[in-house]
DNA sequence: GTCTATATTTTGATAGAC
DNA sequence: GTCTATCAAAATATAGAC
Protein backbone atom coordinates (compact mmCIF):
# COMPACT_ATOMS: atom_id res chain seq x y z
CA UNK A 1 0.00 0.00 0.00
CA UNK A 2 2.62 2.08 0.53
CA UNK A 3 4.29 0.77 -2.16
CA UNK A 4 3.02 3.12 -4.95
CA UNK A 5 4.14 5.98 -3.74
CA UNK A 6 7.78 4.70 -3.48
CA UNK A 7 9.93 5.57 -6.48
CA UNK A 8 9.22 1.43 -7.00
CA UNK A 9 11.56 -1.05 -9.08
CA UNK A 10 10.29 0.39 -12.44
CA UNK A 11 12.44 3.13 -12.31
CA UNK A 12 15.06 0.99 -14.24
CA UNK A 13 12.58 1.67 -17.44
CA UNK A 14 12.87 5.31 -16.70
CA UNK A 15 16.74 5.22 -16.19
CA UNK A 16 17.22 2.77 -19.68
CA UNK A 17 14.43 5.25 -21.32
CA UNK A 18 16.80 8.15 -20.37
CA UNK A 19 20.01 7.18 -21.59
CA UNK A 20 18.37 6.18 -24.90
CA UNK A 21 18.77 2.42 -24.38
CA UNK A 22 15.71 0.61 -26.49
CA UNK A 23 14.75 -2.69 -25.11
CA UNK A 24 16.84 -5.93 -24.02
CA UNK A 25 16.30 -7.79 -27.14
CA UNK A 26 14.70 -11.22 -25.69
CA UNK A 27 11.32 -13.20 -26.51
CA UNK A 28 8.10 -11.79 -25.04
CA UNK A 29 7.19 -8.47 -24.12
CA UNK A 30 9.29 -6.36 -21.23
CA UNK A 31 8.48 -3.86 -19.42
CA UNK A 32 8.41 -1.14 -21.79
CA UNK A 33 6.24 -3.18 -24.37
CA UNK A 34 3.52 -3.65 -21.38
CA UNK A 35 3.87 -0.24 -20.38
CA UNK A 36 3.33 1.62 -23.95
CA UNK A 37 0.04 -0.19 -24.88
CA UNK A 38 -1.32 0.38 -21.44
CA UNK A 39 -0.22 4.36 -22.39
CA UNK A 40 -1.97 3.77 -25.27
CA UNK A 41 -5.21 1.90 -24.26
CA UNK A 42 -5.86 4.38 -21.05
CA UNK A 43 -6.05 7.29 -23.61
CA UNK A 44 -8.04 5.35 -26.00
CA UNK A 45 -10.17 4.33 -23.25
CA UNK A 46 -9.72 6.10 -20.06
CA UNK A 47 -7.44 4.22 -17.28
CA UNK A 48 -10.70 3.25 -15.09
CA UNK A 49 -12.78 1.61 -18.68
CA UNK A 50 -9.66 0.05 -19.59
CA UNK A 51 -9.42 -3.58 -18.06
CA UNK A 52 -6.26 -5.97 -17.43
CA UNK A 53 -7.63 -8.18 -19.88
CA UNK A 54 -8.36 -5.62 -22.38
CA UNK A 55 -4.77 -4.86 -21.69
CA UNK A 56 -3.31 -8.24 -22.15
CA UNK A 57 -5.56 -8.84 -25.84
CA UNK A 58 -4.10 -5.93 -26.77
CA UNK A 59 -0.74 -7.30 -26.27
CA UNK A 60 -1.54 -11.08 -27.21
CA UNK A 61 -0.60 -12.48 -23.64
CA UNK A 62 -3.34 -13.54 -20.90
CA UNK A 63 -4.20 -11.29 -18.05
CA UNK A 64 -1.96 -13.11 -15.25
CA UNK A 65 0.99 -12.50 -17.45
CA UNK A 66 1.05 -8.61 -16.70
CA UNK A 67 1.37 -9.12 -13.40
CA UNK A 68 4.57 -10.43 -13.98
CA UNK A 69 5.75 -7.34 -15.37
CA UNK A 70 4.04 -5.03 -12.80
CA UNK A 71 2.48 -4.80 -9.54
CA UNK A 72 -0.69 -3.93 -10.87
CA UNK A 73 -3.10 -1.54 -13.01
CA UNK A 74 -1.94 1.23 -10.66
CA UNK A 75 1.76 0.81 -11.19
CA UNK A 76 1.34 1.88 -14.95
CA UNK A 77 -0.33 4.69 -14.72
CA UNK A 78 2.43 5.72 -12.04
CA UNK A 79 5.30 5.22 -14.02
CA UNK A 80 3.07 7.38 -17.22
CA UNK A 81 2.75 10.21 -15.24
CA UNK A 82 5.83 9.98 -13.11
CA UNK A 83 7.55 10.65 -16.72
CA UNK A 84 5.21 13.68 -17.38
CA UNK A 85 5.70 15.41 -14.22
CA UNK A 86 9.73 15.03 -14.00
CA UNK A 87 10.17 16.29 -17.91
CA UNK A 88 7.52 19.15 -16.80
CA UNK A 89 9.48 19.81 -13.28
CA UNK A 90 12.63 20.12 -15.26
CA UNK A 91 11.41 22.50 -17.69
CA UNK A 92 10.52 24.75 -14.53
CA UNK A 93 13.65 24.33 -12.62
CA UNK A 94 15.45 25.61 -16.27
CA UNK A 95 13.25 28.55 -16.47
CA UNK A 96 13.88 29.31 -12.41
CA UNK A 97 17.89 29.36 -13.45
CA UNK A 98 17.17 32.64 -15.81
CA UNK A 99 18.47 35.67 -15.13
CA UNK A 100 15.93 37.70 -17.21
CA UNK A 101 12.57 39.58 -16.88
CA UNK A 102 9.47 37.56 -15.60
CA UNK A 103 8.05 37.70 -19.05
CA UNK A 104 10.67 36.51 -20.85
CA UNK A 105 10.73 33.35 -17.93
CA UNK A 106 7.02 32.87 -18.63
CA UNK A 107 7.46 32.83 -22.21
CA UNK A 108 10.31 30.31 -22.29
CA UNK A 109 8.56 28.46 -19.75
CA UNK A 110 5.51 28.29 -21.89
CA UNK A 111 7.55 27.19 -24.93
CA UNK A 112 9.77 24.12 -23.24
CA UNK A 113 5.99 23.29 -22.05
CA UNK A 114 5.08 22.81 -25.50
CA UNK A 115 7.88 20.75 -25.69
CA UNK A 116 7.45 18.41 -23.20
CA UNK A 117 3.59 18.28 -24.28
CA UNK A 118 5.04 17.01 -28.01
CA UNK A 119 7.93 15.24 -27.20
CA UNK A 120 5.74 12.72 -24.11
CA UNK A 121 2.54 13.54 -25.46
CA UNK A 122 0.71 10.34 -24.23
CA UNK A 123 2.33 10.38 -21.13
CA UNK A 124 0.88 14.22 -20.59
CA UNK A 125 -2.37 13.50 -22.08
CA UNK A 126 -2.91 11.09 -18.98
CA UNK A 127 -1.46 13.44 -16.68
CA UNK A 128 -4.09 15.76 -17.58
CA UNK A 129 -6.78 13.59 -17.02
CA UNK A 130 -5.77 12.52 -13.50
CA UNK A 131 -9.00 12.69 -11.09
CA UNK A 132 -7.49 11.69 -7.91
CA UNK A 133 -9.50 8.84 -7.58
CA UNK A 134 -6.62 6.75 -6.01
CA UNK A 135 -3.13 7.91 -3.84
CA UNK A 136 -1.36 7.74 -7.52
CA UNK A 137 -3.42 10.13 -8.81
CA UNK A 138 -3.99 12.23 -5.71
CA UNK A 139 0.18 12.57 -5.64
CA UNK A 140 -0.32 13.53 -9.18
CA UNK A 141 -2.68 16.41 -8.54
CA UNK A 142 -0.29 18.07 -5.77
CA UNK A 143 2.31 17.93 -7.86
CA UNK A 144 0.82 20.02 -10.64
CA UNK A 145 -0.86 22.14 -8.11
CA UNK A 146 2.66 23.16 -6.79
CA UNK A 147 3.78 23.73 -10.91
CA UNK A 148 0.16 26.19 -11.14
CA UNK A 149 1.59 28.19 -8.08
CA UNK A 150 4.52 28.95 -9.62
CA UNK A 151 3.54 29.98 -12.49
CA UNK A 152 0.75 32.26 -10.64
CA UNK A 153 3.69 33.56 -9.50
CA UNK A 154 5.70 34.30 -12.83
CA UNK A 155 2.69 35.88 -13.89
CA UNK A 156 2.45 38.27 -10.84
CA UNK A 157 6.16 38.70 -11.15
CA UNK A 158 6.04 40.12 -14.70
CA UNK A 159 2.91 41.91 -14.38
CA UNK A 160 4.99 44.04 -11.38
CA UNK A 161 7.47 44.63 -13.86
CA UNK A 162 4.62 46.36 -16.01
CA UNK A 163 5.53 43.82 -18.80
CA UNK A 164 1.79 41.82 -18.66
CA UNK A 165 -1.26 43.43 -18.31
CA UNK A 166 -2.52 44.49 -15.25
CA UNK A 167 -6.39 44.28 -15.29
CA UNK A 168 -6.69 40.46 -15.70
CA UNK A 169 -6.49 38.81 -12.26
CA UNK A 170 -2.99 36.96 -12.04
CA UNK A 171 -4.30 33.19 -11.22
CA UNK A 172 -6.89 33.30 -13.71
CA UNK A 173 -4.54 34.28 -16.55
CA UNK A 174 -2.02 31.88 -15.85
CA UNK A 175 -4.21 29.50 -15.64
CA UNK A 176 -5.82 30.73 -19.34
CA UNK A 177 -2.29 30.40 -20.96
CA UNK A 178 -1.45 26.76 -19.56
CA UNK A 179 -5.52 25.97 -20.59
CA UNK A 180 -4.42 26.95 -23.60
CA UNK A 181 -1.02 25.09 -23.64
CA UNK A 182 -2.35 21.63 -22.08
CA UNK A 183 -5.09 21.27 -25.11
CA UNK A 184 -2.46 20.45 -27.12
CA UNK A 185 -3.00 17.34 -25.71
CA UNK A 186 -6.31 17.15 -27.49
CA UNK A 187 -5.54 17.14 -30.83
CA UNK A 188 -1.64 17.57 -31.44
CA UNK A 189 0.06 15.02 -33.31
CA UNK A 190 3.58 14.02 -33.82
CA UNK A 191 2.77 14.27 -37.73
CA UNK A 192 1.54 17.75 -37.19
CA UNK A 193 5.23 19.09 -37.63
CA UNK A 194 7.66 20.54 -35.51
CA UNK A 195 6.83 21.38 -32.22
CA UNK A 196 9.05 24.11 -31.68
CA UNK A 197 6.88 26.26 -34.59
CA UNK A 198 3.97 25.05 -32.70
CA UNK A 199 5.44 26.79 -29.71
CA UNK A 200 6.00 29.58 -31.54
CA UNK A 201 2.29 30.25 -32.33
CA UNK A 202 1.28 29.43 -28.70
CA UNK A 203 3.31 32.17 -27.74
CA UNK A 204 2.50 34.92 -30.11
CA UNK A 205 -1.27 34.21 -29.54
CA UNK A 206 -0.84 34.09 -25.73
CA UNK A 207 1.72 37.23 -25.51
CA UNK A 208 0.20 39.20 -28.84
CA UNK A 209 -3.25 38.23 -29.64
CA UNK A 210 -5.21 36.78 -32.30
CA UNK A 211 -5.53 40.30 -33.89
CA UNK A 212 -3.88 41.81 -36.29
CA UNK A 213 -1.55 45.29 -35.13
CA UNK A 214 -1.62 48.24 -37.82
CA UNK B 1 -29.57 -0.84 -28.34
CA UNK B 2 -31.08 2.18 -31.04
CA UNK B 3 -33.07 3.69 -27.66
CA UNK B 4 -29.08 5.27 -27.03
CA UNK B 5 -30.11 7.66 -29.68
CA UNK B 6 -33.32 8.23 -29.86
CA UNK B 7 -34.42 11.45 -27.67
CA UNK B 8 -36.26 9.44 -24.98
CA UNK B 9 -38.60 9.99 -22.60
CA UNK B 10 -35.76 12.63 -20.52
CA UNK B 11 -36.97 15.24 -22.78
CA UNK B 12 -39.59 15.71 -20.36
CA UNK B 13 -36.87 16.89 -18.14
CA UNK B 14 -35.20 18.97 -20.37
CA UNK B 15 -38.26 20.30 -21.24
CA UNK B 16 -39.23 21.24 -17.46
CA UNK B 17 -35.85 22.61 -17.04
CA UNK B 18 -35.82 24.93 -20.30
CA UNK B 19 -39.14 26.56 -18.37
CA UNK B 20 -37.61 27.04 -14.93
CA UNK B 21 -40.26 24.60 -13.49
CA UNK B 22 -37.77 23.01 -11.29
CA UNK B 23 -39.81 19.94 -9.77
CA UNK B 24 -42.84 18.21 -8.74
CA UNK B 25 -43.38 18.55 -4.86
CA UNK B 26 -43.43 14.34 -4.58
CA UNK B 27 -41.72 12.36 -1.45
CA UNK B 28 -38.33 10.72 -3.16
CA UNK B 29 -36.65 11.33 -5.91
CA UNK B 30 -37.25 12.37 -8.84
CA UNK B 31 -35.51 12.08 -12.53
CA UNK B 32 -33.93 15.30 -11.78
CA UNK B 33 -32.83 14.51 -8.52
CA UNK B 34 -31.03 11.42 -9.89
CA UNK B 35 -29.33 13.27 -12.73
CA UNK B 36 -27.81 16.12 -10.36
CA UNK B 37 -26.08 13.59 -8.12
CA UNK B 38 -25.29 11.58 -11.03
CA UNK B 39 -23.71 14.58 -13.05
CA UNK B 40 -21.92 15.68 -9.21
CA UNK B 41 -20.26 12.03 -8.90
CA UNK B 42 -19.47 11.73 -12.79
CA UNK B 43 -17.43 14.56 -12.77
CA UNK B 44 -15.61 13.87 -9.23
CA UNK B 45 -14.84 10.48 -9.86
CA UNK B 46 -14.81 9.97 -13.68
CA UNK B 47 -18.18 8.62 -15.66
CA UNK B 48 -16.79 5.00 -15.50
CA UNK B 49 -15.08 5.04 -12.17
CA UNK B 50 -18.59 6.26 -11.01
CA UNK B 51 -20.60 2.94 -9.98
CA UNK B 52 -24.73 2.97 -9.80
CA UNK B 53 -24.04 1.85 -6.34
CA UNK B 54 -22.26 4.98 -5.82
CA UNK B 55 -24.97 6.91 -7.39
CA UNK B 56 -27.52 4.74 -5.14
CA UNK B 57 -25.44 5.93 -2.09
CA UNK B 58 -25.40 9.16 -2.55
CA UNK B 59 -29.27 9.15 -3.19
CA UNK B 60 -29.67 7.05 -0.37
CA UNK B 61 -31.81 4.58 -1.66
CA UNK B 62 -30.80 1.54 -3.00
CA UNK B 63 -29.24 0.63 -6.81
CA UNK B 64 -32.57 -0.82 -8.02
CA UNK B 65 -34.83 2.28 -7.22
CA UNK B 66 -32.41 3.98 -10.12
CA UNK B 67 -33.90 1.97 -12.57
CA UNK B 68 -37.10 3.63 -12.06
CA UNK B 69 -36.17 6.76 -13.00
CA UNK B 70 -33.33 6.14 -16.38
CA UNK B 71 -33.16 3.02 -18.23
CA UNK B 72 -29.29 3.04 -16.98
CA UNK B 73 -26.00 4.97 -16.45
CA UNK B 74 -25.70 5.75 -20.42
CA UNK B 75 -28.61 7.47 -20.29
CA UNK B 76 -27.92 9.47 -17.49
CA UNK B 77 -24.18 10.99 -19.00
CA UNK B 78 -26.54 11.18 -22.77
CA UNK B 79 -29.15 13.84 -20.64
CA UNK B 80 -26.32 15.58 -19.26
CA UNK B 81 -24.02 15.87 -22.25
CA UNK B 82 -27.36 16.67 -24.45
CA UNK B 83 -27.63 19.49 -22.26
CA UNK B 84 -24.58 21.26 -22.81
CA UNK B 85 -24.35 20.33 -26.61
CA UNK B 86 -27.93 22.08 -27.21
CA UNK B 87 -26.37 24.99 -25.22
CA UNK B 88 -23.39 25.29 -27.40
CA UNK B 89 -25.10 25.12 -30.74
CA UNK B 90 -27.75 27.43 -29.53
CA UNK B 91 -24.81 30.16 -28.79
CA UNK B 92 -23.62 29.18 -32.08
CA UNK B 93 -26.95 29.59 -34.24
CA UNK B 94 -27.69 32.98 -32.59
CA UNK B 95 -23.85 33.88 -33.54
CA UNK B 96 -24.31 32.78 -37.09
CA UNK B 97 -27.45 35.06 -37.74
CA UNK B 98 -25.10 38.61 -36.91
CA UNK B 99 -24.33 40.62 -39.82
CA UNK B 100 -21.31 41.72 -38.53
CA UNK B 101 -17.42 41.15 -39.56
CA UNK B 102 -16.04 37.80 -38.84
CA UNK B 103 -13.54 38.54 -35.57
CA UNK B 104 -16.52 40.51 -34.07
CA UNK B 105 -18.78 37.27 -34.65
CA UNK B 106 -15.95 35.01 -33.65
CA UNK B 107 -15.24 36.70 -30.49
CA UNK B 108 -19.53 37.28 -29.94
CA UNK B 109 -18.99 33.45 -29.78
CA UNK B 110 -16.19 33.64 -27.27
CA UNK B 111 -17.90 35.41 -24.67
CA UNK B 112 -21.49 33.69 -24.94
CA UNK B 113 -19.14 29.90 -24.91
CA UNK B 114 -17.64 31.48 -21.58
CA UNK B 115 -21.17 31.92 -20.41
CA UNK B 116 -22.58 28.80 -21.12
CA UNK B 117 -19.61 27.17 -19.71
CA UNK B 118 -19.91 29.12 -16.93
CA UNK B 119 -23.86 28.44 -16.72
CA UNK B 120 -23.75 24.56 -17.46
CA UNK B 121 -20.45 23.75 -15.55
CA UNK B 122 -20.94 20.69 -15.02
CA UNK B 123 -22.61 19.65 -17.92
CA UNK B 124 -20.17 21.01 -20.27
CA UNK B 125 -17.51 19.52 -18.12
CA UNK B 126 -19.26 16.34 -18.85
CA UNK B 127 -18.91 16.58 -22.61
CA UNK B 128 -15.16 17.81 -22.81
CA UNK B 129 -14.34 14.20 -20.96
CA UNK B 130 -16.17 11.76 -23.74
CA UNK B 131 -13.98 9.57 -25.07
CA UNK B 132 -15.87 7.96 -27.31
CA UNK B 133 -16.30 4.65 -25.61
CA UNK B 134 -20.34 4.04 -26.23
CA UNK B 135 -22.43 4.99 -28.90
CA UNK B 136 -23.74 8.07 -26.88
CA UNK B 137 -20.09 9.10 -26.92
CA UNK B 138 -19.76 9.03 -30.14
CA UNK B 139 -22.50 10.98 -30.74
CA UNK B 140 -21.66 13.69 -28.46
CA UNK B 141 -18.07 13.61 -30.53
CA UNK B 142 -19.25 13.92 -33.53
CA UNK B 143 -21.56 16.79 -32.68
CA UNK B 144 -18.23 18.98 -30.90
CA UNK B 145 -16.53 18.05 -34.01
CA UNK B 146 -19.42 19.73 -36.11
CA UNK B 147 -18.63 23.25 -33.71
CA UNK B 148 -15.18 23.11 -34.04
CA UNK B 149 -15.71 23.04 -37.48
CA UNK B 150 -17.48 26.08 -37.81
CA UNK B 151 -14.64 27.64 -35.48
CA UNK B 152 -12.61 27.28 -38.06
CA UNK B 153 -14.57 28.05 -40.91
CA UNK B 154 -14.95 31.32 -38.67
CA UNK B 155 -10.95 32.39 -37.84
CA UNK B 156 -10.36 31.70 -41.50
CA UNK B 157 -13.16 34.28 -42.39
CA UNK B 158 -11.81 36.92 -40.46
CA UNK B 159 -7.86 36.25 -41.33
CA UNK B 160 -9.46 36.72 -45.62
CA UNK B 161 -10.90 40.29 -43.80
CA UNK B 162 -6.99 40.87 -41.98
CA UNK B 163 -8.05 40.72 -38.72
CA UNK B 164 -6.82 38.02 -37.61
CA UNK B 165 -2.89 37.23 -38.01
CA UNK B 166 -2.62 35.41 -41.20
CA UNK B 167 0.62 33.73 -39.55
CA UNK B 168 -1.05 30.95 -37.83
CA UNK B 169 -2.72 28.04 -39.49
CA UNK B 170 -6.57 28.58 -39.19
CA UNK B 171 -7.53 24.89 -37.35
CA UNK B 172 -4.63 25.77 -34.55
CA UNK B 173 -6.09 28.98 -33.70
CA UNK B 174 -9.16 27.85 -33.31
CA UNK B 175 -8.36 24.85 -31.61
CA UNK B 176 -6.33 26.99 -29.32
CA UNK B 177 -8.56 30.23 -28.43
CA UNK B 178 -11.40 27.13 -27.45
CA UNK B 179 -8.54 25.32 -25.95
CA UNK B 180 -8.28 27.84 -23.89
CA UNK B 181 -12.32 28.64 -23.57
CA UNK B 182 -12.77 25.12 -22.68
CA UNK B 183 -9.95 25.00 -20.07
CA UNK B 184 -12.42 26.98 -17.91
CA UNK B 185 -13.90 23.76 -16.57
CA UNK B 186 -10.91 22.81 -14.27
CA UNK B 187 -11.35 26.11 -12.01
CA UNK B 188 -14.40 28.07 -13.05
CA UNK B 189 -16.70 27.98 -9.85
CA UNK B 190 -19.94 30.08 -9.52
CA UNK B 191 -18.26 31.92 -6.28
CA UNK B 192 -15.77 33.12 -8.44
CA UNK B 193 -17.94 35.86 -9.69
CA UNK B 194 -19.40 37.06 -12.90
CA UNK B 195 -19.14 34.74 -15.81
CA UNK B 196 -19.25 38.00 -18.17
CA UNK B 197 -15.69 39.40 -16.15
CA UNK B 198 -14.40 36.02 -17.17
CA UNK B 199 -15.45 36.29 -20.67
CA UNK B 200 -14.04 40.01 -21.57
CA UNK B 201 -10.74 38.80 -19.74
CA UNK B 202 -10.77 35.47 -21.92
CA UNK B 203 -11.85 37.77 -24.87
CA UNK B 204 -9.04 40.31 -24.20
CA UNK B 205 -6.33 37.50 -23.64
CA UNK B 206 -7.16 35.48 -26.92
CA UNK B 207 -7.82 38.69 -29.09
CA UNK B 208 -5.01 41.08 -27.36
CA UNK B 209 -2.57 39.12 -25.77
CA UNK B 210 -1.32 39.34 -22.27
CA UNK B 211 1.47 41.55 -22.85
CA UNK B 212 1.20 45.38 -22.13
CA UNK B 213 1.05 47.97 -25.13
CA UNK B 214 2.73 50.73 -24.86
C1' DG C 1 -40.76 5.50 -5.48
C1' DT C 2 -38.34 2.23 -3.05
C1' DC C 3 -37.39 -2.17 -1.50
C1' DT C 4 -35.33 -7.25 -1.26
C1' DA C 5 -33.71 -10.60 -3.74
C1' DT C 6 -31.17 -12.49 -7.67
C1' DA C 7 -29.00 -13.17 -12.20
C1' DT C 8 -25.06 -12.65 -14.93
C1' DT C 9 -20.54 -10.63 -16.24
C1' DT C 10 -16.56 -8.58 -15.50
C1' DT C 11 -13.16 -6.93 -12.58
C1' DG C 12 -8.18 -6.91 -10.45
C1' DA C 13 -5.36 -10.14 -8.64
C1' DT C 14 -2.91 -14.76 -7.06
C1' DA C 15 -0.96 -19.72 -7.18
C1' DG C 16 1.72 -22.67 -9.32
C1' DA C 17 3.10 -25.42 -13.63
C1' DC C 18 5.99 -25.05 -17.85
C1' DG D 1 7.80 -14.79 -19.81
C1' DT D 2 3.62 -17.01 -20.35
C1' DC D 3 0.18 -20.18 -19.26
C1' DT D 4 -4.30 -22.46 -16.89
C1' DA D 5 -7.12 -22.33 -13.12
C1' DT D 6 -9.23 -19.96 -9.71
C1' DC D 7 -10.90 -16.37 -6.53
C1' DA D 8 -13.51 -12.81 -4.18
C1' DA D 9 -15.40 -8.58 -5.04
C1' DA D 10 -17.84 -5.44 -7.69
C1' DA D 11 -20.34 -4.31 -11.87
C1' DT D 12 -24.97 -3.46 -14.56
C1' DA D 13 -29.32 -4.85 -14.67
C1' DT D 14 -34.02 -7.33 -13.80
C1' DA D 15 -38.25 -9.35 -11.23
C1' DG D 16 -41.64 -8.63 -8.38
C1' DA D 17 -43.49 -7.21 -3.61
C1' DC D 18 -44.96 -3.07 -0.88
Amino acid sequence: MTRELDPGPAEELIRRMKEGRPRRGRPGHDLEAVLGAAVQLFIERGYEATSMDDLAKRLGITKSSIYHHVTGKQELLRIAVDQALNALEEAMAEVELLQAPAIERLEMLVRRSVIVLAERLSYVTLLLRVRGNTAVEQQALLRRKVFDGKVTALVVEAQLEGAIRGDVIAANAARLLFGMVNSLIEWYSPKRGGAAELADTVAAIAFDGLRTRQ
